[in-house]
DNA sequence: TATGAATGAGCATTCATTCAT
DNA sequence: CATGAATGAATGCTCATTCAT
């Protein structure tokens, strides 16, 4: 009489429903990947009807947008929020506390992140190949070490490090022809890197 | 015999045709997108039937495969030849020689690497949010270099650089709970971090 | 804590309701078609909720056969009305005030009869291919007026007026295969069409 | 024996599968209207998968399309055959071989007109409501001709005629407001209408 | 080798209708 | 009288893959 009627109540606040797919969506779009996840699977997971869905987003691209920016937004939050407990002045406890916040962040997020900005990553396989560019990469800061040119305590950790930078920054700019900014960026390259093995 | 049309020959040897239809995958690829792009598409851009894409490849997912091999396979020839070059203990010359090479190989396959390992992300709308995580680790970096905490000279680049090799470095140690673990990549982290901003 | 918010009644007379939707289903069914209109644009629209409808309407086809039976009704009104206003035994007078209201009222119904009684022909297209065989009767009419056979003032107007005469006595008298019938059909096909052209 | 292998040939030339679609298409479209036939049920019907109709049709709108044309060239084909059969200067003759070859057209080709032009007229309540309007003017017609007013002998006939020119005439002419243009529209209706009754 | 007609499972999206409140 | 969240059947269209020739 309550109205607890026991067989759940079949309408919820818009914004309950609305968390509810979003949490199943993220969890098997990070399970089976975008592309392989249907609205449907979507649904009966949340134990709502198909046509619920569109209730609440638009469209499939719709979720992962949402997804996407709640995931940014949360991981930002945590970000500043670390960095605002350093003293003012403690740039590299500032800096650092970024870096960890935002490794950590990831951490915790898992694959989510690759699966909100990549779109479905064909599951499992992505590193595999990348593995010998960067296992050579390893080799190379391994025996500098060796020789002590460089003292590097983890030159796996490194290497990783190292790849991933490189592949950003040129992805970020990527531009076709202009000499002059390859040259500017070569060089960018080229002392970063020489500050990371010292 | 009466139907022999002088003109192309309409039988090919198989690796010309591989690499015939390879070549237009990878223009559609990038251009549409994996998903977006149909075997027919890539059949009628190398000029042959919808079925003698199957005489080559054994799936869609096949000739990314291939591709993908093949892109890191001539990265991988560039870097070691580049490294060879230096002399047998710079070890400094040796590791900017494969940043260099690397980054280089990257920016003239463009965003063929992107392609090849994350299987089409929506084009372009990939980076936006993320530079909001981006800008602000710019921002702390620009703004403790204004404080003489550290020397960059391109904070923006820097932000690109870090992030990245962050983001890399998470997303392959990605294990849940290994308490251990963590403390080890937080550790790691921090000190290339350091390192970088000197 | 009552929560009625002065302003308009939130209910109003069951006529006043029906009206309204009625009105608002015309209006879009008009604009893009019946098929394209959906009820949830007929409540908005009258700024009602999609339930509301059903108090009024068992269903789509149940506004549809209001709006007609209104409009018919409506423009036999008019018709007999105008027809009353002519003298007893003034025939000639009366047919034609027949004539006349009838256009006019579809005149001001516009596209309106269509509707009704067709449920939303792809707009516009409709006419164009019909066209091939006014314009061929067209220039059969204004052929034979230059030829002195007839006197047609206007044999565009004709063509249309007798292409749609034909048209519809042939769509009433569908019937398949009785011989006798077709042949009284076309005999009097015959003698109307030859009437018309004096 | 030749090649009539018992399981009929799956594959048969594209003109063939075509028609045998379109045969399909417009039977069930005439049975069941448009909208309330599926594109499996037309494949179901000719013996091939869904899929196969995408190979002779763009979409569904485009077989009717196809329908529409292919019914109005025939049609046409067949009057110009008839009014080239009449004596060069017989303009009666020519316009009643016309009228009658383009009533037998329709006769043949029985509501398929309707459909081609119309997508799927809610099925038979057509011309209920509109009966209404038909009887009363065939009431009028009765009268008059008893009261010796013309010599009309299928008062019920005439009124169809009538009513569906009268139709016609206004919906090719439906222009809102252009008062010299009604004006004209009812003298050519008036006109039109008396040499009908004589 | 090469063809291209044929397949058919697969899926996103729509919307009329219901019903608990 | 009124609401609007929830339903779920219905369907057009795509495309990787097969296979008879």
């Amino acid at each position: 009489m309550t109205s607890r009627t026991p067989g759940r109540p079949r309408t919820k606040p818009a914004e309950e429903r609305r968390d509810d797919l979003m949490l199943v969506a993220e969890r098997l779009f990070l399970e089976k990947g975008v592309d392989h996840t249907t609205i449907e699977e979507v649904t009966q997971g949340a134990g709502v009807s198909k046509g619920a869905f569109y209730l609440h987003f638009s469209s499939k691209a719709d979720v992962i947008e949402a997804l996407r920016t709640r995931f940014v937004q949360k991981l930002l939050n945590g970000i500043v929020e670390e960095v605002g407990k350093q003293q003012t002045d403690d740039w590299n406890g500032k800096l650092t506390a970024w870096a960890k916040a935002c490794a950590m962040g990831y951490l915790n997020a898992a694959r989510l992140h690759n699966l909100v900005f990549a779109a479905a990553p064909p599951p499992s396989r992505e590193g595999l190949t990348n593995n010998i560019l960067i296992d050579n990469l390893q080799q190379l800061l391994a025996a500098g070490s060796r020789e002590r040119a460089w003292s590097l305590q983890e030159p796996a950790f490194t290497a990783i490090f190292l790849f991933n930078a490189l592949h950003g920054v040129v992805n970020r700019n990527a531009i076709g022809d202009d000499s002059a900014k390859r040259t500017e960026l070569l060089r960018n390259i080229e002392e970063s890197v020489l500050r990371l093995v010292r």
